[in-house]
DNA sequence: TCAATTAATGAACTTAGTGTTGATTTTCAA
DNA sequence: TTGAAAATCAACACTAAGTTCATTAATTGA
C-alpha cells in the first residue's frame, strides 16, 4: 500500500467509475473510452494501469478477496469455536462494502465473483461441520448457494438486520430448514 | 415455428458455434467476427437475425425460458397437489438441456440466466408455501439460489440421481435444514 | 415442376474503439 | 528543491462492428 498518492487515486477514480456504470450495464458493453470519460481521466492513463476492461475488472475482484480473506482469516484463527455466528465477520466485511457487492451480485455482475464468494463459504462450511462423505455434497452446495441467496436479499433490501442477526438466521435455516416459518 | 428451414438451421449453427465458444471463455470476450468463422456463415448473415452477441445470447435464453415455462406451466395446471416431487418437470427439463444449462451457470455463463431461473422458483415456491409475511422473504431467496445450487452440482457431478430423486432432496432439504445428515 | 419470394453470400465501405508511442507537463517523495 | 515517476495530449495504425447492395441459392406453395 505504499504507493504512489496519484497511483491510488487514479485506481481509486476508475474503479468507482466502472462500478458506478455496472449499475446501468452489463460490463460487455462498456468501455475503456467511456469509463475514462466518465472518470476524467486520459485514456492513455488506463492503459498505464490495465491490460483492458477486463482485466481492471478482474483486478478489483482478486484485491476485494484478498481483502476479505485476510479479514476473515485472521479473525477465524483467533475463533475457531463453532458458534451460530460464524459467518458474522463475512456478512460484516460485506455490509462494509455493501454497494460493490449489490452490483456485483446483479445480473450486470459477473459469475467470477459469485463464484469466488461460493468458494469461500464451502471452505467455510467444510470447516465447521466437516467432510465425511461425498454424498454430503449436495446439501453443502444447496447451502453455500443459499447463503448467497440470503446475502443478496439482505444488501437489497434495507439491510435492517445486523450482520449477526444475518449469521444466526442462516446457520438456523442450514441446520433446520424453513418448516417452522411456514 | 413454421419458419424457413434456411433461417431455422442458420440460427441453429450460430447457436451451437455460441455455446460450443462458451465452453471455452467467457460471453464477454466473444465477437461476431468468432461465431460466425466457427459457424462458417457470413458475417452479414449473423446480422439478418441478431443485433450483436448479446442480443443473440438473450434470444437463446429467451426461448429456452419460454419453453421451460410452455412445458412446466401445462404440467403443473393439471398437479396442483403439493407433493414433495412438484420440482420433479423442472429438474427433468433441464437434464434435458444439460449441457446449455451447464454452460449458463458456469463462470462463463450469465448471470441473468441464473436469475431468470431464480425467478421460476420463486414463483414456485410461492405457489406451493404461500406469500404471507415478508419476513418469509429471507427464507424464500436461500431456499431459491439454494436449489439453484444444487442443480448446479447435480449437473455438474454426474446426475446420478434421478429428476424425481432431486425433487425430493431438495424438498426435504428446504423444509427440514441438513442437520440429519451432519 | 415452376415461378415468386426470401434467405444467404460476398465485397466494399464507414465508423468507433483499441492499444501504442513519444514528447510534454504535472505531481510526488525524500 | 530536485530527480523520478505518473498523467496528459496528440497522433497513429489496426481491428471488429455494423451497414449496404448486387448477386446467388434455397424454399414454399400454387
Amino acid at each position: 500500500m505504499a504507493q504512489d498518492r496519484r497511483i491510488r487515486k487514479t485506481r481509486q477514480i476508475l474503479k468507482q467509475s466502472l462500478i458506478s456504470i455496472m449499475k446501468e450495464k452489463s460490463i460487455k458493453h462498456i468501455t475503456v473510452k467511456e469509463i475514462c470519460e466518465k472518470a476524467d481521466i486520459n485514456r492513455g492513463t488506463f492503459y498505464l494501469h490495465y491490460k483492458d476492461v477486463y482485466d481492471m475488472f478482474e483486478q478489483i475482484e482478486t484485491e476485494f478477496f484478498n481483502q476479505l480473506k485476510a479479514v476473515l482469516d485472521s479473525y477465524h484463527k483467533q475463533n475457531i469455536r463453532l458458534e451460530d455466528t460464524h459467518l458474522e465477520p463475512l456478512f460484516s466485511f460485506l455490509l462494509e462494502n455493501k454497494d460493490f457487492c449489490i452490483v456485483m451480485l446483479s445480473v450486470h455482475g459477473d459469475m467470477s465473483f459469485t463464484k469466488q464468494l461460493l468458494n469461500y463459504l464451502y471452505e467455510r462450511i467444510v470447516t465447521v461441520y466437516g467432510k465425511d462423505s461425498s454424498k454430503l455434497e449436495h446439501y453443502y452446495f444447496f447451502v453455500i448457494y443459499g447463503c448467497v441467496g440470503l446475502i443478496s436479499n439482505w444488501l437489497n433490501t434495507d439491510t435492517k438486520e445486523t450482520p449477526v442477526q444475518m449469521a444466526q438466521l442462516a446457520e438456523d435455516v442450514i441446520l433446520n430448514g424453513i418448516r417452522k416459518y411456514l
